[in-house]
DNA sequence: CAGGTTCTCTGACTAAAGTCAGAGAATGTC
DNA sequence: GACATTCTCTGACTTTAGTCAGAGAACCTG
C-alpha cells in the first residue's frame, strides 16, 4: 500500500511538480509568480497571503516590493485597519497572471497530449479520486459557536435538504429541537467540518445529565459525501457525547436519510423504541459509547 | 478537462511536493537527500546520477563531497574506466538513507491514515491509474538496431507470449520473415517503445518498393497495456510505412492476439485474403495509407 | 606515442530563497 | 492618555541551488 503511494508520489512529482516550476516559473522567480498568482484579480491581505504561501513576514514585502518595481503590482493599507495592507494587481500584473494561467494550462494540455481519448477520461476520472481523497485527507473538524455564519449556513443547506427529500417539510423549530444555546458549551457542542477553509458539514451533541447524549443535526454536503468525512464526524461526536460523561448516545432520523442511515447501522448503531416524539423522525437509534 | 488536470496538479503539489520536501528534506538539504538516495545501496555511476537528476557535474561533484565529509559516502575510480567514478554509501550513508525511507514511509502512510478502508482501496487505484497514465506520456519510441539487446529483449518476449497463447508453436525462422537485415534501414526499420529507460514494446516495418509494406513484430509488454502505447506505436509504423513510399500496409497476424485485433480493427486495418502463406497467421489485414 | 575524447574536478561566480532582530505605525484596552 | 498588541517594513545575514570556463587525468585511435 504504502509503496503504491511512494511510486505515485515519485511519477507525480517528477511528471507534474517539477514540469510546473518550469512553466510556471518561466521569466520570473517561482516565489514570486506564486505571490503574483496568489494575490488573485481581487487582491489579497498581506497576512493571508504569507499565511497561504507559509512565507516570513520580511521576505514577502521584498518579493511584493521586486513585483512593485516591475509595474504588476500595488500594495496600498487597508480600509477598515490600516495595520494591515492589501496587494492588488495592476493591469501589467493581470495581463502576467493571465501568461500563467495560459503556462498552466499548457502544461496541463502537455499531460494529456500523448493520451488517446479512452486513456484521457480514465486519467481524468483518477485524477478526480485522487484529489477529492486526498484533500479529504486535510479536512478539519473545529468546534464552533451554532450561531457563526459557518455554522449558519450548514444548518440552512440541511433543513434545505431535508425539505427537498422528504414529502412533509420539516420545520426545525418544532419536536426534537436544537436550539443555539443546547448545542453551545455546557449545555453540549456544535461542530463544522471545514475543507479547504470551506464550511462542508456539521453535526450537534446535546448533553444531558445521567441521560443518553444527543446527536442532532448532522449533516454533509453532497459535493463531499463518499469520502469518509461522515464516519470522522460522528466518530467526533460520539467522542464528544462521551467525554460529556454520557455512556449512551441517541440519534433520531428520517429514513429518507439514507446514506446516513448506513453509516449509522455501519459503526454500531442499532434501531431502538422512540424515545421521543420528533414528528419528523421515523428511525431511532442508540449506541453504546465505549 | 484542463480545469480538471489543474486542480489535480495543485492538490498534489501542496499535499504530496511540499510535505514531500520537508520530510526528505530533514536535516539534510534536498539536493543531497536525493542525491543520498538516488546513488542507492549498490552504488552508482556519477556520469548516470547526473543524468538521471539532471544535474551540472561541477554541481554534483561539490554535493557529493559534502556528503564525503560527512562521511555517508565514498567517491572511487570505476574499476573497468578509472575516468568514470564511482559513488556508494558507507554504512552511515546507508543508515541515512534507510531513515529517508522511513520518512517517505510516514509521508505515504499520513495521506492514508486519515481515510477508512474503503476510501484507502479507492484512492490506491486511482493512484495507480494515475501514476500509469502520467508515465505513458513519457514513453518514447525510437528506432533501433534490430540486434540491439533492447530489440532482441522484446522480440524474445514477442515469441515467447506467441507461444504461450497458441498450441502450435511459434517458429520466428519459418514463414514470413523479419530477419536483421530485413528491418535495418534503408530496406525497413525496427522500432523499440521505451518507458523509464527500460524496453516495454517493439515493432518492425519493411519496405517494398512498388508494393505494401509490411508491419511486423508489433509487441508491449502486458504490464503497460492498456496505456495507449499501442495504438502510439502503430502510428508511429504507418508513418514509417509511409515515409518509405508505401500507399498500403499489410499485417498478417493470429487471432489469440486479441488485444492487437481490437486495435488495427479501431484504427481503420480491414481484413483482406491472405497475402501471403505465414503458416502462424490466421487473419491478414490491409490499411490504405492516408 | 601524438592527438583527440571523455569524464570529473576546481575556482569563481550569480540568483533565489529564506531567517532574524529590531523599528515604526495603527489599533485596541484599561 | 499610557501601554500592550498587531501588522508590516528594513537591514543584515545565511544557505541552497545552480552556472560556466577551464584544468587534468584516463582512455581510445591511428
Amino acid at each position: 500500500m504504502v509503496d503504491q503511494v511512494r511510486r505515485f508520489n515519485r511519477i507525480v512529482t517528477e511528471r507534474v511538480g517539477a514540469l510546473d516550476d518550469h512553466f510556471l516559473g518561466g521569466e520570473r522567480p517561482l516565489g514570486e509568480a506564486r505571490l503574483l498568482w496568489e494575490i488573485g484579480l481581487g487582491g489579497c491581505e498581506l497576512r493571508r497571503l504569507r499565511a497561504r504561501l507559509g512565507l516570513d513576514s520580511g521576505y514577502t514585502s521584498r518579493l511584493l516590493h521586486s513585483l512593485e518595481a516591475d509595474g504588476l503590482v500595488k500594495v496600498s493599507a487597508g480600509r477598515e485597519d490600516r495595520r494591515v495592507r492589501v496587494a492588488s494587481l495592476t493591469p501589467a500584473g493581470r495581463h502576467e497572471r493571465a501568461a500563467l494561467d495560459r503556462r498552466s494550462d499548457e502544461l496541463a494540455r502537455s499531460l494529456l497530449a500523448p493520451l488517446g481519448s479512452g486513456q484521457r477520461e480514465r486519467l481524468l476520472t483518477a485524477m478526480h479520486d485522487v484529489e477529492r481523497l486526498l484533500s479529504a485527507g486535510a479536512a478539519q473538524i473545529t468546534g464552533v459557536d451554532p450561531e457563526h455564519p459557518d455554522a449558519q449556513y450548514c444548518l440552512s443547506e440541511y433543513v434545505a435538504e431535508l425539505n427537498r427529500r422528504s414529502e412533509r417539510g420539516f420545520d426545525p423549530s418544532v419536536g426534537a429541537t436544537a436550539l443555539p444555546h443546547e448545542v453551545r458549551p455546557p449545555a453540549g457542542e456544535f461542530f463544522v467540518v471545514y475543507l479547504h477553509g470551506e464550511p462542508v458539514g456539521c453535526g450537534a451533541v446535546k448533553h444531558h445529565p445521567d441521560a443518553p447524549a444527543e446527536i442532532k443535526r448532522m449533516w454533509i454536503a453532497p459535493s463531499v459525501r463518499g469520502l469518509g468525512l461522515g464516519r470522522r464526524l460522528l466518530e467526533r461526536l460520539e467522542a464528544c457525547a462521551r467525554d460529556g460523561g454520557a455512556r449512551i448516545a441517541h440519534i433520531e432520523t428520517s429514513s429518507v436519510l439514507v446514506e446516513a442511515i448506513a453509516l449509522y447501522r455501519r459503526t454500531g448503531w442499532v434501531e431502538v423504541h422512540a424515545f421521543n416524539d420528533e414528528p419528523f423522525a421515523d428511525l431511532w437509534l442508540e449506541k453504546a459509547l465505549g
